[in-house]
DNA sequence: GTATGTGTATTAATTCAGTTAATACAGTTA
DNA sequence: TAACTGTATTAACTGAATTAATACACATAC
């Protein structure tokens, strides 16, 4: 479900945090849906248990999910809101990228096929939804 | 010349450095102008040596700047190189973007508009090279 | 009830990158 | 010679991230 890049120089709850964001708001998580558990994550991931008690700490502090002591953390009901606010980040990256390709000069033509070509990779080189 | 933001997460090494790439690329520091010393710099910023050091090693590594022992820092008379890093980063950046957009199932075709529609505001909706 | 699963909280130790500090040495210029 | 430059090295400090070891509270199944 999860897995780390220890090459990537974020924080691991920082990866941890925002692989469930993109689970959630992708729909792989579905509204209410349990988490795995902190003790489960951790054993499974061979990382510490406050680690991922950070990471759904962070989680819940922007209302992605909810906790409840005993039984587990789940997924908020309201997912459309978090796949609206990672589209709109998403967006705004994009328009930020756009800006600064103009400025150098790279042409629009190069800079989208490299998009495109990583996207279609990304998904399988199949689909074009 | 350079300020500091100490609310950004990254080291204070790296921002310089990325300072100085894009005060060289946008031509504010034309090829072979010299660049503050080492201790100059850090007086001025109020921190170590050392730092402004790491700073000038990467940007040297980067064939962005060269070095004469006694004399100085300076721009580097190949400024093409400096766009090719440049362009390069924005790639990388690019497909990066990439990546998450398909991650997170958001649309090629909207992304892609998105992108063109700003690309093209910034360089006055006009051209289409 | 007990056992075992959950979340939560706390405190200490560790690790590592970034940064500071203090020097030393080498080349340039006046 | 004096006062600049860059370069290199070693030690110490700092703070965030992570690990470690517990303890406690609630839920569920037996």
């Amino acid at each position: 479900m999860i897995n780390l890049d220890y090459r990537d120089k974020r924080p691991l709850y920082e990866q941890i945090t925002e692989k469930f964001e993109n689970l959630i708001s992708s729909g792989a998580l579905g509204a209410d849906e349990q988490l795995p558990s902190v003790r489960q994550l951790a054993m499974e991931l061979s990382i510490n248990p406050n680690t991922i008690q950070r990471s759904y700490m962070e989680l819940e502090k922007k209302n992605i999910i909810y906790s409840i002591k005993g039984k587990g953390n789940f997924v908020t009901s309201d997912t459309e809101a978090i796949r609206r606010i990672k589209t709109e980040n998403l967006m705004t990256d994009a328009r930020n990228l756009a800006l600064k390709a103009a400025e150098l000069n790279v042409p629009l033509a190069l800079f989208v096929k490299e998009f495109e070509k990583s996207y279609l990779t990304a998904r399988g080189d199949a689909r074009d939804d």
